[in-house]
DNA sequence: CTGGGGAAGGGGCCC
DNA sequence: AGGGCCCCTTCCCCA
């Protein structure tokens, strides 16, 4: 018996220690396993960046193919007299300056201007002009990155230096004088002044650098989907500062003159680093070597794009002029989005346990819940087609309503005289613009913390998170189907209705 | 190909 | 003026 006991306390003793070198075996090999997987993840991410590199090399080669297959494009001037600056910046590769509704530009074509490594601390801009009056039909840029002048882009103008991107009046070209546009750092913004025409430009000078990488990377994001800390790719974005473009012409072509013809036809607009002018500029800057990153992390945040403030133009009788603003601070850890709104979403998961009760939280203008409080359904299968156009006629006038509320024309009420200088879309103040540009721009600053995407307002970003939260806050009353958007709740209602989406 | 849902883009209104 | 919310539209994907 004795033995017996020996021999099983032996056993156990010889089962711990298979066991313990099993799982030490174990281990080792989740170990092997996990480094050969990091090494991996590492090679794919470089991989990764290497091909986007060549993306970038190859997009900025077509865009010289085009050049050489077509006209130089034009950087699109504002003008007052020409109207306002028109454009598109796409993918953060153009900067286009443009006057509006001026016919005798020769083409609207945005210049593409490939940042490289976004060190570039030198450019400069030579604007050829239609005719002798007139500014220049277009804008030939010419980049040296004193800097780090191997990596110069070399987007020379004449017949093989300018990056036509797009064409919007390819009309034929006149023989055109040259102007020049002499970017001493970069800048995101760059007030023009024509003193030939004795009025002040602004031009949103956006130099986007597609820099060596975007932002897409999650490797390139801080902690938690977080602006990345200074010293990273965005830096150089930083490095534009805005400046005063004056167009020299006959006066102040002392500048940069080198550019132009020495006849009267020539203009220069040269940017000028007048710590006075620039306040934007070198505060940015200067807060940027102190290490306040978090202030300018949304000027910097999206793919491309460089600004996010100051491309606002403001329309008066006298000037259009960029008004320049300090930055926003754009730190999605810093929007609170996250489970704490949770609580504000319309669940109507508690309705339908408890019709009666209210939530204090839910917008009491919601037409959904309007719906529902002013209707409440039986949630028996069985759609009623005319029930549920009753419910679906009261979401919709719940909209009418509001809209009346509105006055009906939008924005009739509010002069519109905040204008994107992209499309010239009027808003009543200066915030919705600068939202409205980031279409134009890019400009994502909002990230979130559960994946990597990236939205333009902190309201698409909240509702994006109703997608890891799993919050449905829109059921239909009648199949108990849920939504995370009021929009897909007012589509399926339809279904019900017996609509069809597609006719 | 169609129906339907998920999700984002974008704009307007309200507070 | 700024932020938030709501709405419409659109794209994408899947069955």
């Amino acid at each position: 018996m004795a033995n017996c006991m020996v021999f099983h306390t032996q056993i156990a003793s010889v089962m711990e220690v298979l066991a313990n070198a099993a799982v030490a075996d174990i281990c080792k090999l989740v170990d092997d396993d996990y480094a050969v997987f990091r090494l991996e993840m590492t090679q794919s991410q470089k991989e990764n960046r290497a091909l986007r590199r060549k993306l970038q090399l190859l997009e900025l080669k077509v865009a010289r193919d085009r050049v050489l297959a077509s006209r130089p494009s034009s950087v699109k001037i504002l003008d007052r007299n020409r109207g306002m600056a028109r454009g598109h910046l796409t993918g953060g590769h153009r900067i286009s300056v443009k006057p509006a509704g001026h016919n005798t530009w020769r083409d609207d074509q945005p210049i593409t201007v490939d940042e490289g490594s976004g060190t570039a601390t030198h450019h400069v801009i030579v604007i050829e002009s239609v005719d002798a009056e007139d500014a220049g039909p277009g804008i030939k840029l010419e980049r040296s990155e004193g800097e780090d002048p191997g990596q110069s882009t070399d987007i020379q103008t004449g017949a093989a230096g300018v990056l036509p991107v797009a064409t919007e009046d390819p009309t034929p070209t006149p023989p055109r004088t040259r102007r020049s546009i002499t970017e001493v750092s970069g800048t995101p913004n760059a007030v023009l002044k024509s003193e030939t025409d004795t009025e002040t430009l602004t031009v949103a000078h956006r130099l986007l650098h597609t820099g060596s990488g975007h932002r897409s990377d999650p490797e390139r994001l801080g902690p938690l989907g977080c602006p990345p800390a200074p010293g990273t790719e965005y830096l150089p974005v930083f490095h534009q500062s805005q400046k005063t473009v004056n167009s020299c012409g006959n006066t102040d072509g002392d500048a940069l003159d080198s550019g132009g013809d020495d006849d009267d036809l020539s203009c220069f607009y040269t940017t000028e680093m007048d710590s006075g002018n620039i306040s934007l500029g070198l505060e940015t800057q200067t807060d940027l070597s102190r290490g306040d990153w978090n202030q300018y992390s949304s000027s910097v945040y999206s793919e491309g794009c460089l600004d996010k403030k100051g491309e606002v133009i403001a329309v008066d009788d006298v000037t259009v002029k960029v008004e320049g603003d300090t930055p926003l601070t754009w730190n999605a850890d810093e929007t609170h989005l996250g489970e704490g709104h949770s609580q504000d979403f319309l669940d109507y998961r508690e309705s339908e346990t408890n019709p009666n009760e209210t939530n204090p939280n839910v917008s009491s203008h919601s037409p959904v819940r309007t719906l529902r409080d002013r209707a409440p359904v039986s949630t028996s299968k069985g759609p009623s087609d005319s029930h549920c156009r009753v419910l679906f006629d009261q979401v919709l006038n719940s909209n009418d309503r509001a809209r009346a509320q509105g006055g009906g024309n939008t924005g009739s009420s509010k002069e519109k005289r905040f204008l994107c200088m992209f499309c010239n879309k009027g808003f009543s103040c200066l915030q919705k613009v600068e939202i409205h540009q980031r279409v134009h721009t890019g400009v994502k600053p909002f990230s979130c913390t559960q994946c990597d995407m990236r939205f333009a307002e902190a309201g698409s970003l909240k509702r994006h998170q109703r997608v890891h939260t799993g919050e449905k806050p829109y059921s239909c009353p009648q199949c108990h189907m849920r939504f995370t958007q009021a929009g897909s709740l007012k589509r399926h209602l339809k279904v019900h209705m017996g609509e069809r989406l597609f006719v």
